[in-house]
RNA sequence: GGUCCGAUAGCUCAGUCGGUAGAGCAAAUGGCUUUUAACCAUUGGGUCCCAGGUUCGAGUCCUGGUCGGAUCACCA
């Protein structure tokens, strides 16, 4: 196998070229072009970065003075020299600085002087080199170079992007900026390829996220930008994590890790990543959840432990969906679904208001542009109320009827439901389908006119579909749209068709339990009708039980688990439960999940015979949660997709100009 | 996987009806000792994504492909 040469993974243009003559020349000059170190002056107590240093309140206040005059000029106009003069000797009194940074612009020569901006990657700060007064220092002796220009010849083999250190005295321009004037200069690392755009950053959003190293930079250099930088992007984040580390271990959560390589992928519902052990010879799974080993810890006497970590589901990705997602997961002893609620609530409040400063969150990027999103209300709603609201305002839209509470118990009523739901699709809602009466499917006895049926397996299917079909005008329907569409509405077509049988697999399977079926319909309602309508945070609450494997069932319906899920922004953002802690009950539920993933539900969750092992110790009665931190970051941050919040996302591998193995596999 | 949109200088983008390939930024050279999207002058830089077709002539029109984006589907 050959390694791609060098000259192949940095592009070759002129550009590259002038910038690898300008590194021989400054090796010619000052010698070693890499070297180890650059020490700077620690006037503000540790070593000076440029943000440091412009904080530094003697410095801070001398800029403050200086942007008062500023303010209270006129366009165009200088600041008087005697105020700038009194506020230079000011400075000058500071003695000398020593910063570093990149060169956040080409440098803007004048003849036998130059002003160019060091960068910090945080603030910027100006420097001006003249001729007469800066020395360039050598990289291989540390001295100064004797003979006079040298700095001056340094300086000219300088690109935009490169870093270099400066010593010199602050002062403050005949402009009103404060400035550094180098004394001693010295060169410290090549930028070998072009910064990008100063004007435009990063245009194409892949490469944006692919090389984020030159998004950060490009954010760092662009003078104006709106909304945030992907630096503030990612300082944001890094602050949420820190506020909730912090809140946690101040109401005495201890944070742990658990395996993130774990024999059984379980804990959740979803497919893993799976691998393989050599020397143990055992296949290995990327943990889906680390759920049932926090509750094993609880078991073990940790009544209130936390997580915050990765977790991995090899599943779709979309602008919700990372393989790869950052999940905090706690547990709290002697604590319910309710208490639960009510510390989410306190946590998310007080984390968001350190990393953002206000509770409300204007998005613009979303289907819901300027939606403001309001943390400091949560709303709590069942399940089953929120599909009616929703049905109701559904309803509005299409033209029919409401829901009633008593239905979610009706087998038959809720499998026309979804039918009659599944068929609503974007697409086939302009054709004039919609006007069937809900009622009438509700009435409808598919036994009357589907006459033989003997076939067990197909009742509720087939009949259903060709009843619905029929009742809907929907083939009607679909040659219209292929008239007025022409052929490419096939596709809507076969579309409808594979929803249809989603459904009909996943929902209406005859195959499950009654209870199950009624859940799953449930569920299935929730998000067509209610999920991407659920803006502002909202708790759903009293989940079906039967699908709710490890929680615990409420003392007041044993069918309906107490178990929440908040959604914000139509995303699903946290999940928390009462935790079963009956272990012979969990085994049964397990049972369940294992009969379920024979016939076919791949994320049907699998037995774990260690835990119940565990909790045949014994467990305290405990809730737990757990908040997506990635989703919880969009939000913040007014960013539409998982990708930006996340600093290098999985994508496909980069495709280079191929010379040899032009395979390609689909 | 479906649909729609896109690919032109290192970057961001124009390119009319089919008639010699353009701008700004970046780069090179020269000038300029307080500029700041520095300025002034000069210069270099192109497989117009690929292949085929129509045409006297294709960046432009047609067909096929590659790559990318948006969106829908899948994925709680």
């Amino acid at each position: 196998m050959s390694i791609t040469p060098f000259d192949e993974i940095i592009e070759q243009n002129d550009q590259t070229a002038a910038r690898r003559e300008h590194l021989e020349k400054l090796r010619e000059l000052v010698g070693n072009p890499y070297p180890n170190k650059f020490g700077r002056s620690t006037l503000s107590g540790e070593e000076d970065t440029i943000t440091r240093l412009l904080e530094y309140p003697p410095v801070a206040e001398i800029n403050a003075e200086m942007y008062a005059i500023l303010a209270s000029l006129g366009e165009g106009e200088r600041p008087p020299a005697e105020k700038k003069d009194a506020l230079n000797k000011r400075l000058k009194a500071l003695g000398n600085v020593r910063i570093a940074g990149r060169m956040a612009v080409p440098p803007r020569v004048m003849g036998k002087a130059a002003f160019v901006h060091l960068s910090d990657g945080i603030s910027r700060l100006q420097v001006y080199v003249r001729k007469q007064d800066a020395v360039a220092i050598s990289n291989d002796t540390g001295e100064p170079l004797d003979e006079e220009g040298k700095a001056w010849e340094v300086f000219g083999y300088l690109d935009h992007g490169d870093f270099i250190g400066v010593e010199g005295y602050l002062f403050i321009t005949n402009t009103g900026e404060l400035s550094v004037h180098v004394e001693k200069l010295q060169f410290l690392a090549k930028a070998m390829l072009p910064m990008p755009d100063k004007m435009h950053g990063i245009a194409d959003p892949e490469i944006r996220q692919r090389q984020r190293y030159a998004d950060l930079i490009a954010s760092s250099l662009q003078i104006e930008h709106d909304g945030l930088t992907t630096r503030e992007v990612f300082e944001r984040r890094a602050k949420l994590i820190s506020s909730i580390r912090h809140f946690l271990e101040d109401h005495g959560y201890i944070e742990v890790e658990t395996p993130m390589l774990t024999p059984k992928a379980t804990g959740a519902a979803a497919k893993p990543f799976k691998t393989h052990h050599n020397a143990l010879d055992i296949d290995l799974y990327a943990r889906i959840a680390p759920e049932l080993y926090l509750k094993r810890l609880v078991v073990g006497g940790f009544e209130k432990v936390y997580e915050l970590n990765r977790n991995f589901r090899n599943e779709g990705i979309s602008y919700k969906h990372n393989p790869e997602f950052t999940m905090l997961e706690f547990y709290c002893a002697y604590m319910d679904v309710n208490g639960m609620m009510d510390f989410c609530e306190q946590l998310l409040i007080n984390s968001i208001t350190f990393s953002n400063g206000s509770l409300s969150v204007k998005l613009t990027n979303d289907p819901y542009a300027d939606v403001v999103i309001d943390f400091s209300s949560f709303e709590r709603i069942s399940m089953r109320e929120a599909v009616i609201r929703f049905w109701q305002n559904k309803g509005q839209r299409i033209g029919q009827g409401d829901l009633d509470i008593d239905w979610f118990d009706d087998i038959d009523k809720l499998r026309r439901l979804v039918l009659w739901t599944a068929l609503i699709d974007n697409e086939l809602r302009k054709s004039g389908m919609q006007q069937m009466n809900v009622a009438t499917i509700l009435n409808y006895d598919p036994k009357l006119e589907s006459g033989d049926n003997d076939d067990e397996d197909d009742m509720g299917i087939s009949i259903y579909i060709d009843v619905i079909s029929k009742e809907l005008g929907f083939w009607q329907a679909t040659e219209s749209i292929n008239d007025s569409f022409k052929a490419g509405h096939e596709t809507d077509f076969q579309r409808f068709e594979t929803r249809i049988q989603r459904v009909l697999r996943t929902v209406l399977d005859n195959s499950m339990s009654e209870e199950l079926q009624l859940a799953r319909i449930t569920q299935f309602l929730f998000e067509e009708v209610v999920e991407r309508n659920l803006i502002q945070p909202t708790f759903i609450v009293d989940y079906p039980k039967s699908i709710s494997p490890l929680s615990k069932a409420s003392p007041q319906n044993p069918q309906v688990a107490e178990r929440f899920e908040l959604f914000i922004n139509g995303m699903e953002v946290a999940n928390g439960f009462s935790e079963l802690n009956d272990p012979r009950e969990q085994y049964d539920r397990f049972a369940d999940q294992m009969k379920a993933r024979e016939s076919g539900d791949e994320e049907a969750m699998v037995l774990d015979e260690d835990y119940i092992r565990a909790l045949s110790y014994g467990m305290p009665p405990a809730a737990g949660i757990g908040i997506g931190i990635d989703r919880l970051t969009m939000l913040l941050t007014n960013k539409h997709s998982i990708r930006d919040v996340i600093l290098f996302p999985h994508m496909r591998p980069e495709k280079r100009v191929a010379t040899e193995d032009t395979e390609s596999k689909e």
